[in-house]
DNA sequence: CTGTTAAGTGTTAAAAAAACACTTTGATTT
DNA sequence: AAATCAAAGTGTTTTTTTAACACTTAACAG
C-alpha cells in the first residue's frame, strides 16, 4: 500500500548532532542536479536531512522516521526548535531549478518543522541509500541549500540554550563515558573552556551521573572511570528551577 | 485589492498574555456555532485567537497582524514556541461542527504555529468587532477548543522559561513600573514566593533597570519609586550565559 | 625500567543565595 | 492636628557556589 504524503506545503527538516570526542558534527545530504539531456551536473550544493510528512503521521514521527531511515536508530533524542515559513525560502536560482526538476512548483511555499537531534557519531552507520549523506563539523559549515543556514544557526543556538539547562549531553555520548569526555562535550558545543577540577566538583553534585566500576580500555595512559546517566535518579529528582537571571 | 490566502493548511495561532499587578492574564475568543435553521446556539467554547496566513505574509508577520486587529497595538513582544500539527488535533466532535459551518475541510488537517506575546493588561482596548473577546486568568484556564489547551501549556511553560533566563517581564509592564510590580510579576508568572529583600537586592546588580527620579501617584501609603527597562543599556552589557546545570 | 599521556585530586578567596524584621512615608480617618 | 493604615524601603549573617590554581598517579609503549 502506498501511503499519501500529507500536502506539498508541510515538511520536516532534520539537524542531526553528532559528537565524534573531538567536535561536535551534522550531517548533510549532497544535492546534486543533473541535466536531464546532457547527463551533467549542473551544481552540487549540501542540505539538511529533510522530508515530506505523511498522512496519518505526526510532526515528530516524520522527524523519527527520517532518522530511522538514514541512521536504522529509534528512539533518538527529538527535539522540535522552530517552524521556517518565510515567503523567500526558497527563492534562490538553485533551489528554483531543484523545485522544477523535482516536479514541483517552484511557486509554491512550503512551511518546514526543524527537530534537532542528538547521537554519538560512533555509534551510526549512515544507510540512506543512493544519497550522499556525510558528518560535517559545525565549525566548517558556511552554505547550505534553501534557507537552511538559517535553520541549521536555530537548531545549534536551541541546542546550546538547552544543554546549558537541561542534561541531554548524554545523548551525545555512548551509554558509557568518562568525565573527560562528558567535558569536552561541553567544551566543544557551548565554545567555552572549562576548569577540569571545578567540572568534576560540579557533576559530583549530580546524582543522575553514575560512577561504574568499570574503567576505561586501550588506552596509553591511565585509563579512566567509566559513567552513565541515570534518566530514572534524573526523573526522580528533577526539581524546579528558580534561579532567575533577569 | 483581496489578498489571497496561503493555504487552508498552515495557520498562527497567538496566546497573548498580559498582567494587571495581580495574576497573569490571557485573550480568549468566545467560539459560539448558530444553528443555520433555527438560529440556536449549539455550543459555545473558547479558543486561542488564530488566523490563517496570506500568501506575502511571513509568519511573525501573521502573528503580528493578528495581535493588531485585536488590539491596535504594534510593536509587541512575539515569540514562537512551537508547531502543532498532530493528525488528531481538530477531531473532536465540536471542532469537527465548528469546521463543516465555517465551509471548511473536517478531515484536512491543519498546522498551526503558535507565538506567545506579552503586554499590560491595562494599556489595552480590546476592539475584535463582531467577536467575544476576554481576558482570562491564566490560572482558571481549563478547556479550549481544538488541541488550544495543549498549545496554551506549551506557551505558558515557553514563557517561563523565557522568564527565568531573559529579561522579557518588563513586556508585560507599563513603561514605567514599581519594584514590587515586577517582583509580583515573576511571583505569579513562575508560581512563586520571592524575598522582597533578597529581590531587590538581586535586580539592583542589573544595570538596564533604571531608577527614575519619580514616584508612584495616588496610592494611599508610602509611594514606590518608579524604575524602567533599558533596552540599549541590555544589548549593550549582556553577556553569555555559561553558567551550566546538567 | 623509562617516558609519555591523560586521569585524578584539594584549598582558598570571592561572589551569590537564603533567611530574617523593623522603620519610613504619604494618604486617609478621626 | 493626631492617629491609623498600607506598602515601601533597608542590612546583616550564614551557607552555598564559583573561580583560580599544580602536582601525583596509573597504564601502556618502547
Amino acid at each position: 500500500m502506498v501511503k499519501k504524503i500529507l500536502n506539498n506545503t508541510i515538511s520536516v527538516d532534520c539537524v542531526i548532532f553528532g559528537f565524534d570526542f573531538e567536535k561536535l558534527n551534522v550531517l548533510l545530504v549532497d544535492r546534486v542536479l543533473v541535466d536531464e539531456k546532457s547527463g551533467k551536473e549542473l551544481f552540487t550544493d549540501l542540505t539538511l536531512t529533510g522530508n515530506h510528512i505523511f498522512e496519518d503521521e505526526s510532526l515528530e514521527d516524520a522527524a523519527a522516521r527520517i532518522l530511522f531511515d538514514l541512521t536504522g536508530l529509534e528512539n533518538i533524542y527529538l527535539k522540535q526548535f522552530g517552524a521556517f515559513g518565510d515567503p523567500e525560502r526558497l527563492l534562490k536560482p538553485n533551489d528554483q531549478a531543484w523545485l522544477k526538476a523535482s516536479g514541483r512548483d517552484p511557486h509554491s511555499r512550503i512551511l518546514s518543522v526543524g527537530y534537532y537531534s542528538l547521537l554519538a557519531t560512533e555509534k551510526v552507520t549512515l544507510k540512506w541509500k543512493g544519497r550522499n549523506v556525510k558528518w560535517y563539523p559545525v565549525s566548517e559549515v558556511s552554505e547550505l541549500a534553501f534557507d537552511h543556514i538559517d535553520i541549521f544557526q536555530s537548531a545549534l543556538e536551541a541546542l546550546r540554550r538547552e544543554l546549558l539547562y537541561e542534561p541531554i549531553g548524554f545523548e551525545l555520548l555512548p551509554e558509557k563515558f568518562t568525565l573527560s569526555q562528558l567535558q569536552k562535550l561541553y567544551e566543544v558545543v557551548l565554545g567555552v573552556e572549562l576548569d577540569k577540577r571545578n567540572f568534576r566538583k560540579k557533576v559530583s553534585r549530580m546524582k543522575y551521573l553514575i560512577p561504574l566500576d568499570e574503567k576505561q580500555k586501550g588506552v596509553a595512559h591511565k585509563p579512566a572511570r567509566l559513567y552513565m546517566f541515570s534518566r530514572e535518579v534524573y526523573e526522580r529528582t528533577r526539581k524546579e528551577v528558580f534561579d532567575f537571571n533577569i
